[in-house]
DNA sequence: CCATTTTTTGAATACGTATTCAAAAAAATG
DNA sequence: CATTTTTTTGAATACGTATTCAAAAAATGG
């Protein structure tokens, strides 16, 4: 038996005032007589009684509300950057709704669709695929706060942030080839994401400039589904002429990849080298200790959501379009070591 | 120059019809003639308009929204229990605020605020400690749909869906002290949380049922910080009398311990064996193999939104209280093993 | 074809707040 | 004390939708 609510006008009547002395109250209006505001204050307390945001939104034009539209919470580079995301807006009285999409871009239109129906005032949204630069472009040409995290397009004014992808990925190659290592896979996302497809770039670019061929049966373009990443890992560590190192595109991937290694009795990184990608707060864990390109993530998504609530905020200024490009940075650990001796099963 | 949202105003004008009839259509009222009906569609279509859902949601007393409120998101067994629910709500067609409280209680309280003056529907609130019995009684008193997730109050008619912790731990006490162990320390979390304080007792219990003494100085009330955690071990595991065997409160907070573990260079499970809660996926990954005990997250979830939003679809109902308790169960993988001889350091 | 019923539409109103406009009260000025 | 200025308040309105109420149009029945 859920009460009616209490409203101003409940407030002002048992206070004895209008209700637009209680919403000046509310909204702090200095030319309220001390007497009045105290009684109002008194008469909100006693009742218990809380605004009404949605009415409140209607008025502003204004929610206080932000999007926040993840491939996969599940996943630890998207649950770390929820937290950050969520705990600073919560200081800076925003609230975030949360999408999950899965990677399917029907989820993405419909997560997008629903939140602009909910007039949120802004939106992070990441891993764009590109076949959405034509959404973005026009959310973004209607004054729309949109940030991109993590994943960019190619669109003159957009705003984003995102690693040097590129960079990162010849960073890990780099390393591999320095620990002696000939033969290195390389698991990457979906190429309809220009982040996923710039990682497998910089991998080829690194090898073509070392003197290396491109094997690309090492290349597996795959979904962000660990099932699928850990039956091909086994089969590829089946096969006689093994890679010795795998290139994965996140570490939630580098986790699968290590998971098949290890119900094949493989050791690492003696038998196999694994690079992930992310830098997530359990690489670090000793038991892991996994090797990986950091995304400075941490930074990343504070800048994220700091910049939307600029964009949010400051509407009216000429929209100078916001493009970051972080720094990679390779953080060595056990599971990358010298590549074995040719001793192939 | 955001430019100013179309209403239904506007669509009425250009289709030559009012107002009311655009509405009409768009919630599907039956007596509506064809014509009219498909050239308003044709307006929306060509214009792109959408509804506003914040104008909706005053009018019809109900926002499509439910708040989740997590301890921290970074820890997989909140993520993990964030998708399965955000991706269900989104197919019946809610969303989902989302909040992180870093387990602090002062955050708890400012989140149920703000979520109650944004009018959601219902809200999940997981972690719940007893200091908020009060404050979670009189939101259900008034009618307000909440379910408590992975853990409970002692009051009479509040829902809650949760695991038997008590018969949990003494899942873990039972394993361990089969394979041998006879010094087992138990890491737990912080003693506010009924869920917590049900483990420790379920651990004393078992011991005290099979004749050991309980040592106080085996057991830990840590709060749920990974650092905290990973110092303790150390020192736990630098005495010279230390344990077999850790039971951790978390599956995340076994990882800590398995961190501080191999920092000292032990081997996992000759020299300690390690047991979880939760069972998230990661724990089944091979190349950890976290001993655990289940908590059937996935079914949790998914159970706890259901409930939640027949609570909130079936308000008019006589409210009988949800109360559910699932059934804990043992996963055995490989950091658990025979109690090392009495080869003390 | 008229009376009745059913379908179709628009005008008016409600939801709960913020704000404009105007008036009343209080304070300041001469 | 009369006038002007400043402070304080309330009535009315807007925000964008859904819905009630009433009227108009169309269909049905005899």
């Amino acid at each position: 038996m859920s009460m009616k609510r209490l409203t101003t006008e409940d407030v002002a009547r048992i206070a004895g005032v209008s209700q637009s002395t209680v919403s000046r109250v509310l909204n702090d209006y200095p030319y309220i007589k001390k007497h009045t505001r105290e009684k109002v204050l008194a008469v909100i307390e006693e009742l218990g009684f809380t605004r009404d945001e949605i009415a409140r939104s209607l008025v502003e034009k204004r929610t206080k509300s932000i999007g926040l539209i993840l491939g996969s919470i599940s996943n630890p580079f998207f649950a770390e950057t929820a937290e950050v995301i969520i705990e600073r807006a919560q200081q800076l009285k925003y609230d975030v709704i949360v999408y999950n999409t899965g990677h399917k871009d029907e989820n993405l239109e419909q997560a997008i669709n629903l939140l602009i129906g909910k007039r949120v005032d802004g939106i992070i949204l990441t891993s764009v695929s590109k076949n959405y630069t034509e959404k973005i472009k026009k959310l973004h040409d209607n004054g729309f706060p949109v940030l991109l995290y993590n994943s960019f397009l190619e669109i003159e004014d957009v705003n984003f942030i995102v690693m040097d992808n590129n960079k990162g990925a010849r960073l890990a190659v780099r390393h591999l080839l320095g620990l002696g290592h000939e033969k290195i896979a390389k698991i990457s996302g979906p190429s309809k994401y220009l982040a996923t497809y710039e990682r497998t770039l910089g991998y080829k670019q690194e090898l073509t400039e070392n003197g290396y061929e491109i094997d690309e049966d090492l290349i597996f373009n795959s979904e962000f589904s660990y099932d699928e990443i850990y039956s091909f890992t086994k089969k590829l560590l089946k096969n006689k002429d093994r890679p010795t190192a795998i290139i994965a595109a996140s570490d939630q991937m580098a986790l699968a990849v290590l998971g098949a290694a290890s119900s094949l009795d493989m050791k690492i990184p003696d038998d196999l080298s694994v690079i992930g990608f992310d830098n997530i707060k359990l690489a670090s864990n000793e038991f892991i200790g996994l090797t990986t390109i950091s995304q400075k993530m941490d930074q990343m998504s504070l800048t994220a959501l700091e910049k939307l609530i600029y964009m949010i905020e400051h509407k009216e200024e000429a929209a100078s379009s916001i493009q970051i490009f972080l720094e990679p940075e390779l953080m060595i650990r056990q599971t990358t070591g010298p590549a074995a001796k040719q001793d192939r099963v």
